[in-house]
RNA sequence: CGGGCUGUGGCGCAGUCUGGUAGCGCGCUCCGUUCGGGUCGGAGAGGUCGCCAGUUCAAAUCUGGCCAGCCCGACCA
């Protein structure tokens, strides 16, 4: 009986000053959420529906490709994490208990299963074995942000592939992608599998799964091709340069006082920003100074650059980059560089650039990578919209919340929580482990996202709390009421799930109140209507209104429900 | 962690500059009215002005400290 005099779905006019995304304040009016503090949400019992569907559907995916559910602890000793080295994350949060032992919140749950699987795994035998859970995943995030979609404390579904070896590894990542497309085409997002960087942790490769929206945290690189990667790894074409200076024989110096941008660089000389070569000094983490450089009018993706680098780097200090090049930041180029150059792809091929000089107040113009310096290429540049991707296409570069994750993890966890069995020749092995993640609330949040108008959500029917909301105009005695009351019984009865507005209140509320929440279906019951021997119908997605015979109004009502995204 | 902003009935805000004992809209309660797109009229309830200290005859208002929240950036294995 989910009747809503009696339901508890607060619904405001207003959303609160602070919420800027559009899930953010919908979940909030819609009644389906409420904040607790930064980072900490209350589902209210709506909201909850829609993360329980969500739940479900993952439920349902990976347990058809033989992955088995369990339940871990949030809290842990902090001993696993201190042997897996990730104790010292900041974003781990630590405690103690009344005896002074050190425990931990848990972020994810890969010491806590692979601790288990270590002991109880001996042979060949026992793998591979798919597992997963939905926990409560606990985060000191520096800055929780836009509803639900970053938060400190938040229910996770993370899967764990424990295999014999890399191919193993490979199958069950195989096995994840499929649940995974499963998944989200069944959520009813727009959604795509891009290329992910594998982080700092290593790792044997990493795929994302994004749904673009507004709110979005990342960029995604997209073609009409089919690419798709995250703005961190992408790859493409750059676009060619329109008025390059002709080539030199050598660099010659020019007088550029005061020009140390590239703009200021671009207009003195009269040359477009994309024939300067852009140079950043860095300081490499166990090498010493280098230099890299790109294109004038590209920007340097950091990710790129560590990817390439295979370690971590930091821009050089003012006194180490006069050190280094006898000039100050905006003069300095890779021509006689005294330090290691990495040059961008971009470059490669290209003559009459423009670079510093390595003196105050110098640039060489006529420049050309190879011939007038040496340099490691690499690909270390931001793609940018307009540039072509790998398979011809032009990209486009698209905000977008990510919804999930699939990492080849390798022996990162299996090693120092010695998960090992014996192979069929009695030789110890290591356990290879994949690990998958999905934050079904960001699912709610990006389905919010993708899917409203100015009057509400319009929820996908497989997340919506409820398929259809029944409103009947009529009052405690009045016939609307006990035609409603009869439809809402029938409505169940062909399986839908019903919300029954049945408060007394004027049309015009119930009606924006429904608009609001967004079920896929508004069925309408009043004296208008029974006159005619019909209900209205509003499919929420666009506002379109149908009748339907009162006679049968449940059988059509599902039918009609099926046919909806 | 750096930068910016905000804390005043449940929600959204004004009042703060220029100190004098708190106001508006929505919501809520009651009465009447209306009844297929947030009806209309009337009467009410509800506030330690984020917290602590200081200045002052007097502090929402001035000063200092703290706390909380939001936005941008850094960060987000």
């Amino acid at each position: 009986m989910t009747r809503l005099s009696r339901y508890f779905l607060p619904t405001t006019r207003e959303a609160p000053a602070d919420a800027e995304a559009a899930s953010h304040r919908l979940l909030v009016r819609a009644g389906l959420a409420r904040q607790l503090g930064a980072g900490m949400w209350t589902w209210l019992p709506a909201g909850w529906r829609a993360h329980r569907k969500v739940e479900q559907i993952i439920r349902e995916e990976l347990d058809a490709i033989g992955a088995a559910e369990v339940l871990m602890p949030v809290l842990q000793p902090a001993e696993l994490w201190k042997r897996s080295g990730r104790y010292d994350i900041d974003e781990v949060f630590k405690l103690r208990d009344r005896r002074g032992a050190e425990l931990v919140l848990a972020m994810t749950h890969e010491e806590n299963l692979t601790w288990h699987i270590a002991r109880e795994v001996r042979s060949y035998r026992d793998l591979p074995k798919l597992l997963y859970h939905f926990q409560t995943k606990e985060r000191d995030e520096p800055r929780p942000r836009a509803g639900v979609l970053r938060t400190r404390e938040f229910i996770m579904k993370d899967s764990y592939s424990f295999d014999r070896d890399l191919e193993g590894l490979d199958r069950s990542y195989e096995l994840h992608i499929e649940a995974y497309d499963h998944i989200f085409d069944r959520s009813g997002l727009e959604w795509y599998r891009v290329e992910s960087d594998v982080g700092m942790m290593g790792g044997l490769g990493a795929h994302e799964y994004m749904a673009p929206c507004a709110a979005g945290e990342n960029e995604v690189a997209l073609s009409e091709a089919g690419y798709a990667a995250n703005v961190e790894v992408a790859s493409a074409t750059p676009q060619p340069i329109d008025g390059l200076p002709e080539p030199l024989p050598e660099p010659r110096p020019v007088e550029t006082p005061g020009a140390t941008t590239i703009d200021a660089v671009s207009r003195m000389l009269g040359v477009p920003a994309g024939a300067l070569i852009k140079a950043f000094p860095l300081f490499v983490d166990g090498r010493g100074p280098a230099l890299v450089v790109i294109r004038g009018d590209h920007r340097l993706n950091e990710v790129k650059l560590r990817n390439a680098l295979g370690a971590a780097a930091r821009p050089a200090e003012p006194e180490e980059v006069r050190e280094n090049f006898g000039a100050e930041g905006g003069f300095i180029g890779p021509v006689r560089a005294q330090v290691e150059v990495l040059a961008d792809e971009a470059l490669r091929g290209l003559s009459g650039l423009v670079a510093g000089g390595n003196e105050p107040d110098v640039h060489l113009v006529g420049v050309e990578p190879g011939r007038d310096f040496k340099a490691t290429w690499v690909d270390v540049r931001r793609v940018e919209p307009g540039d072509t991707c790998p398979n011809g296409a032009t990209i486009r570069i698209e905000p977008a919340i990510e919804v999930g994750n699939i990492f080849k993890l390798g022996l990162r966890y299996s090693e120092p929580l010695g998960a090992h069995y014996l192979d069929e020749e009695g030789r110890e092995q290591p356990i290879w482990m994949g690990s998958y993640g999905i934050g079904p609330a960001r699912i709610v949040a990006a389905a919010i996202e993708q899917f409203h108008d100015e009057h509400g959500i319009a929820w996908p029917r497989s997340v919506a709390p409820f398929d259809v909301e029944l409103v009947t105009l009529g009052r405690q005695g009045e016939e609307a009421r006990r035609v409603a009351d009869v439809l809402y019984e029938q409505l169940r009865g062909v399986g839908l799930d019903v919300l029954y507005d049945d408060r007394e209140m004027s049309a015009g509320e119930k009606f924006a109140d429904a608009e609001l929440l967004g079920c896929p279906l508004r069925l309408t019951v009043g004296r208008r209507s029974i006159e005619a021997g019909e209900v209205d119908v509003q499919i929420r997605r666009g506002r379109e209104k149908r009748s339907v015979p009162l006679d049968g109004a449940a059988e059509a009502a599902a039918d009609l429900f099926y046919t909806l995204p």
